[in-house]
DNA sequence: AATGAATGAGTATTCATTCAT
DNA sequence: TATGAATGAATACTCATTCAT
């Protein structure tokens, strides 16, 4: 999920591509930048193609039409939300004791919030959010390649922390969304709707561990 | 919450009624209508007025343009939520003893629940999120003021049950926000990116009733 | 002439009128305003109406078209120039010697100037001219009862001083003519265009002395 | 001054050219023929579009929006205005004597008269003066660099002739008034006002003689 | 006679998309 | 393959005028 942010953000905004390759990523790149922040309906294909350094014919060319072009979008970035989730359960493999448990579990409870609070991935959410009426398919596919697939990449990491008796959890989906929401509900929701003021939380990790103390209370073993 | 739109109007679903109070009556709610299902680019002033058998002049002479209208509409249904929002706290006050708590919040979880989760309340969320980065304002009042409030509430609910002993809460927002997203958290966001498939949970009950069950873990006294 | 500013100016702006004679004068004076200051085009009836305190069926009531009504205050105001241009004449009718000469003419100028100089009366002239193209018959009109009227005025002036053999004037038109554009030329032809700066030329009672001075240094007996 | 607007086409008067410079002027060349005879909000620019043989999306991607149009166009035809007084100066390069004088003076009366009254001259000026209240910096910028400086350059033709003892010319930039308004205003002020009749004057020699009469009466040596 | 609403055409401007060159 | 122009419909909004009440 970080390549999201580095492909976009601190790259040239309008550079000269090189090859036919170069110029299909530049179009890619200037649109993602233009959707996620002024909307679907809110971006020309104007505003793309000179933000692009590129003609319009050449848009057309490449993607066919606009609708193709956003789907185009989505999907690259869905897939680098994909590989967050493989990513996951990876991070607590080396807990094997009672002692590291909690450690492990605040350490990815604070990873997991901090990466989803990135303003990039609101603003995929918010975008996604907003044109669900417009693109019902892509949303919710983008929803169960995304978030969901994360969901159960954490429900696969309580599965693995139970079959090694350091946590009681009964329906591992449901621990799953429990820890997922404890720690992320409230500063995600409030970031939905406020765009502008940083979203993170005063406290990040405090909230965080706070959530993580009830989770424990519930799944410790 | 239920007569989010309902309420606006005497009562009939999309008619054109007689006096002026009800061409602006008629033209809220065909405006709401649309707003909800197509967004606000996708909603023309031209479908407004025709949807409510009405001349686009006298959508014009009654809101001045287009985002006036907009925020009229938001500023209206936000108040139902805030009535919502007030009906909250009276509805545990009745809980005296350690045997009616669980029912009282198993009940509270499953309210709550079902109102967030009506599908013209997800709508909204949708309309404010995807519009957020075009009003700003709006869409933060309408958090501040809508779901923010309903979490205050929840506050004052566990605070008062503190009070009386039946919980022990060190930070009642905090409480609030745990009971909150562990009820909601994942039929809401999954509802936010799936429009067209029923978003409401195979089995509310059984979802709500987990939620409470971690919920008690950890904040009964 | 004088009537044009006073009866517009310094009056209320907008006061409810007593009976249907007060609605008609208030909408003309409304009009005359908007008209004046925001064109023909830049003035809407409903403006007219509400800057009135009237409503916009009295409007049409009363003039039937906003044509009309644009006919019937040019027609009212032209009244009141073909007033200055009659008085004018008198304003010599006390000049004998060749001593009283220099200075009545010196008089005429100054009075002249100023009244044409008029914030309003400009105003009313950039209106007709840029309305000309519209209103071809109604521009000419008002040239010919207005500016012209007050040339043939001053020629009548000037053929009377020859009587007296005060002045030597082989033709009072061509002598009206001249001593108007000496007068008044350069300060009305900078007034077309500069609207906001104001029009009146620095010294105005100088220019108009040199204008006089060249005037008899032709026409002097 | 004729060339007024032939200058700005390659030649063809209404005509689809063929490169991307020749459509632009073509627009100019249509826009100009119809702000001038049906003024700036009496033409659309669906008019102006079709009227140039060309597409609306051309118009906005060449000039923009309506008014940055319309600016273009004044600020060349104020372009050819100014060269206009750049020759003025020129034409009495040659006169040596007295005897020159009289009929360098009337010849160059009969000229400025001429052109001023070329009847797109006054088509101009009759626009400057009706949106002066809507574009007051470009009427007044009209003013300064078109009429302005004619009369500048007419007070540098009479400031030569004073050096060569020609003339006595206290304040060259008075006598250019007065020779300018004596020759010039009356038809010029007739001019304004009716747009459809011949506008020059039944005998514009007699008149411009007549005038320079009176001027070399107060201004020669 | 007066009000609010309706009408229906018109305004400038923008859009996604396609056609030449 | 890429550019400028064309297309044709749509946008929000305004206008003069007329119709009910």
């Amino acid at each position: 999920m970080d390549e999201l942010i580095v492909r976009i953000g601190p790259g040239r905004t309008a550079e000269a591509p090189d090859g036919p390759a170069g110029k299909r990523a530049a179009i890619v790149r200037a649109a993602t930048e233009l959707f996620l922040s002024r909307g679907y309906d809110g971006t020309s294909t104007d505003q793309i193609a000179s933000a692009a350094s590129v003609s319009k014919q050449t848009v057309y060319n490449q993607f066919g039409d606009k609708q193709t072009l956003f789907h185009d979008i989505i999907l690259g970035v869905t897939a680098t939300a994909e590989r967050f989730a493989a990513e996951l359960p990876g991070s607590v493999a080396g807990v094997r004791t009672a002692g590291d448990l909690e450690t492990a579990i605040r350490e990815l409870a604070r990873r997991y919030l901090a990466t989803v609070m990135n303003p990039r991935v609101l603003a995929l959410r918010r975008l996604m959010i907003g044109e669900a009426h417009r693109f019902p398919r892509l949303a919710a596919d983008y929803y169960d390649r995304g978030p969901a697939r994360v969901l159960a990449a954490l429900a696969e990491v309580f599965d693995r922390l139970a079959d090694r008796g350091l946590l009681t959890v009964p329906d591992p989906a449901v621990a799953a969304e429990h820890f997922a929401f404890l720690v992320l509900g409230r500063p995600l929701e409030r970031g939905m709707f406020h765009v502008e003021a940083s979203p993170v939380p005063a406290e990040p990790n405090a909230s965080a561990d706070r959530a993580v103390t009830l989770f424990l209370a519930g799944y410790r073993s």
